[in-house]
DNA sequence: CAGCACTCGGGTAATTAGGGGT
DNA sequence: AATGTCCTAATTACCCGAGTGC
């Protein structure tokens, strides 16, 4: 059966979101590093990104107050 | 019907907790070996994961360190 | 009993992280 | 300040055959 998991939201890898932007890598980890985009790390230290958040700064909604001053 | 179980935890399979970090199943039963992850086996050698603990790693909370004195 | 999807192992490429420099 | 590139080390992804789960 499909594997049905319980509420997970869909997320992208670096790579992922480097072709969707047309930058490098090294660039969209520097947005994470930088607060400007949400970032959810793998076990391992690896960076995953909310595909909703990258969708909707694609579609030109600016980039959401940061939560931590 | 669901099995009525009385005091059981949620378990999660390989697949589940791969798609949830977006990473492979392989890489989950690394976590689980490496410690970073508790697994527990079923008779048949089987990994399962507690849907408690998957969440909260997710969630951006660390691994259970030991409790300060 | 049979069948299919998933997971188990290992082994080997491909990404990613991190710092540093242009 | 922001991006792309070079480097090393670490993590992750895909290959196989065999066994488990239901």
């Amino acid at each position: 059966m499909s594997t049905r998991i319980p509420d997970a939201e869909a997320l992208l890898t670096p790579a992922e979101v480097a072709t969707m932007f047309r930058v490098d890598p090294k660039t969209v980890t520097r947005w994470a590093k930088s607060g400007k985009l949400t970032s959810i790390r793998t076990l391992g230290g690896h960076r995953r990104y909310r595909e909703a958040e990258v969708k909707a700064l694609l579609a030109g909604i600016p980039a959401p107050r940061a939560q931590q001053p």
